[in-house]
DNA sequence: TTGTATGCGTTATCAA
DNA sequence: TTGATAACGCATACAA
C-alpha cells in the first residue's frame, strides 16, 4: 500500500509532473481542461503531496515552533502557557500555520531544535546566557523571545519590574511588614539568570526597601499548584509565620492558597496572596486572587505576528513591554492587628 | 548565508557524505579517528542536518499531530487540554517525539492533515461520521481516536454513560426534581452526532427517567467559561428556575457557577451545579465543584502509547474505556425547601 | 572501514 | 500551455 506520488498521477493522467504539480501550486497557468482533468485524477487516487518532498523542495515547512525550555508535563501545568497558545493559535490561523511543540529531546533543547521542521520559532523563557539561543541564532530560523531578552534577538515582555512593584506596595498599603516572597523555582535556581524572575524579585524586593521595610525572606517553590503547597509547607515548617506571601505566577499562588486553607488559615485574614499573570481561573478560586494582570493572548498573538513579519523577510522592531496592571481581588486584607 | 550541508562537510573532512552520515547515525561502522575528525569538522562548520531532507529520506518525521477539530484559541479554552496534553507529551518524551498541534486549515481539517509532516495523529473528538475520518483512515498514518470511536480505528474512551448517570444520581438523591441539563455546543449542536456528547446526555437522561421524573430540559452551551455563563443568562432570561444543573464540562459549569453568583444566587443552596472532567480547577473554584472525574493524563499517556506501539508497527487491541467516579465537593445540596 | 550511486517526492527553471 | 530535467539534502544498498 505504498503512497500516491506526483509521478503516479502524472501517469494516470498522461501528463508531466510539472503539470500536475502546476494543477496543484498555480492553477492559473494550465489550460482549464487539463486542469480539470488532473484534478479529477488526483482526486481520484486520491493524492496527497508528501509534505517533507515539499517542504525540502520548497525551503518550507508551514509550521512554527513553540521552543518550551521544560518538558510538557511541566510547561503546561502552567494554564498560562494555555493562554499564550491561544494567541499564537489565532495569528498562526491567519496564516496557515500550524504549532510544533517543541520541548527538550533527552534533555537537550538544542537537539530538538536541530530536528524541528518549522519556518521559525517562539521562544519561551529562553534567557541571555543560555547557550541554546546562540545555536538559534546561528540557524538562521528567524526567532522571537517571550519574557526574555537578549542581544540581537527581539523580545515580547512585559513591565515585570513595576508591576511586581505595585503589587508589593499593595501589600505594603494594606499595613503589612512581615512578607515573605514565594520564587520561581526549586531550591538552588537562579532569579538572575532567568529574565522576568529577575525583573519581578526586584520589583519586590525595591519597594519593599522603599518602604523601609527589612529584605523580604524568600522561599523557592516553582510554576505550578504543587510547588505552591510545598511552598507553603516549607514556610511554616520553617516556623516563620508571615502575614503576606507575593508570588512569581499565579498557578502557585493558588497552590499556596490551598494548603494554607488546608492548614487552618483563614484567607485572606491570616495570610494575604498575590498572584502575578492574572490567569483567568484568579477570578475563580476562593478567595478571588489579587494578582499583577498581563494581556497573555495578546502577548501571544504578538509574538506570533512578530515572527510571521521576520519569517516575510520583513525587519521588526522591538516592540514596547506591555503593560500590567494590578487587580486587587479578595486574596488581599490587612494584616491582623 | 546559505545551509551548511552534509557534502560541506564532506569536502571539508576529506571524506564522503556516506563517511558523514554514518558518523551520525552509524558511529559504530567508522574507526575512531575517522568519526572524531568528521565530528570535529561538523561542529566547526556547524553542521545541522535539514529535517526534512531527513525525513524525505527515513520516512520519518519525529513526530505525532494532535488533530482538533476547532481553532486552537477554541480548544486551549477547555483545561482539559492542557491535561491531556501533559499525559501525552510524558509519552513523547520517552520517545523523543515533538507534538504537532493540528488545527483546521482555512476550515478544514482534511488539509491540515495532508500538510502536516507527522508519523501519526492523536485525535480529539471526532467521530464515526465524519469525512476527515476517512481521509485519515487512507493515509495508512497511524491514528488513535480520544473521546471517540469509529470502526476501524482505536479510540481511548472513558465510561461516559456511567459517569452522567451517577452523577444524576447524586442530585436526584439529593432531592432535585427540577434539573437542566447543560449541552456540549451552541444551539442547533447535535448531541448526537458526538460520541461523548451522545453518551453523557443519555447517562443523565436515563437516571433522571428512571427515577420518574420528566424528561429534563436542555440548554446550548459550549465547551468554555463564557459559555456556561451564557447558558445560565439564557436560562434565567427564559424564567426557568431550576435546582441543579448537570452540565457536560468542568469549565462551562465554573461559568455557570460564576453568572450564577453574580446573579445574586447562593450557591449550592439556590442551584446545585454538577460539572464533568475534574480538571484540577475544579477542586479550587468557589464553591468547589462536585464533578465526574476521569483520569484525563492518563488517557493522554495510553493514546501516545497506542499510537506509538502502531508506529512501530505493532496492533493494538482497543483498550477498555477507562473508568469514572463522582466526586462530591460542594456545589451540590439539597434543594431549598 | 570508506566510497559510489541511487532513491526519496516535490518544486522550479528553462526550453519547447 | 506543457514537458524535461535539475535541484533540494540526506540515507543507504552495494561495491571497493
Amino acid at each position: 500500500v505504498s503512497r500516491v506520488t506526483i509521478a503516479d498521477v502524472a501517469k494516470a493522467a498522461k501528463v508531466s509532473k510539472t503539470t500536475v504539480s502546476f494543477a496543484f501550486n498555480n492553477p492559473g497557468q494550465l489550460s482549464e481542461a487539463t486542469r480539470k482533468r488532473v484534478e479529477a485524477v488526483a482526486r481520484k487516487l486520491r493524492y496527497v503531496p508528501h509534505p517533507a518532498a515539499r517542504s525540502l523542495s520548497t525551503k518550507r515547512s508551514g509550521s512554527v515552533g513553540l521552543l518550551t525550555p521544560q518538558p510538557l508535563e511541566t510547561v503546561f501545568a502552567n494554564p498560562f502557557v494555555s493562554e499564550l497558545i491561544q494567541g499564537i493559535g489565532e495569528v498562526c490561523a491567519e496564516h496557515d500555520l500550524t504549532l510544533l511543540l517543541v520541548p527538550p529531546l533527552n534533555g537537550s533543547l538544542e537537539s530538538a531544535i536541530a530536528r524541528a521542521p518549522v519556518d521559525g520559532f517562539i521562544s519561551l523563557g529562553l534567557n541571555a546566557g543560555d547557550p541554546t539561543l546562540q545555536s538559534l541564532n546561528r540557524l538562521d530560523l528567524p526567532c522571537i523571545l517571550v519574557d526574555a531578552e537578549a542581544p540581537g534577538s527581539t523580545g515580547v515582555n512585559i513591565d515585570d519590574y513595576a508591576g511586581a512593584a505595585s503589587a508589593a506596595r499593595h501589600l505594603i498599603e494594606l499595613g503589612h511588614d512581615s512578607i515573605v516572597i514565594v520564587g520561581l523555582g526549586p531550591p538552588g535556581f537562579d532569579h538572575g539568570r532567568h529574565g522576568i524572575g529577575a525583573q519581578r524579585l526586584k520589583g519586590y524586593r525595591d519597594a519593599i526597601r522603599q518602604a523601609g521595610l527589612p529584605r523580604p525572606r524568600m522561599v523557592s517553590a516553582g510554576v505550578s499548584f504543587a510547588a505552591g503547597g510545598a511552598a507553603f509547607k516549607q514556610l511554616y515548617r520553617d516556623g516563620s509565620k508571615p502575614t503576606a506571601v507575593l508570588c512569581m505566577n499565579d498557578i502557585a499562588a493558588i497552590g499556596v492558597m490551598a494548603a494554607a486553607r488546608a492548614a487552618g488559615l483563614l484567607l485572606p485574614h491570616d495570610l494575604s496572596v498575590v498572584g502575578y499573570d492574572d490567569i483567568p481561573m484568579a477570578a475563580w478560586v476562593n478567595p478571588p486572587l489579587t494578582t499583577v494582570r498581563q494581556p497573555i493572548a495578546e502577548k501571544g498573538r504578538l509574538a506570533a505576528r512578530l515572527l510571521v513579519a521576520r519569517m516575510k523577510g520583513k525587519a521588526v522592531a522591538a516592540p514596547q513591554p506591555l503593560a500590567t496592571q494590578l487587580i486587587v481581588r479578595e486574596s488581599t486584607a490587612r494584616p491582623p492587628a
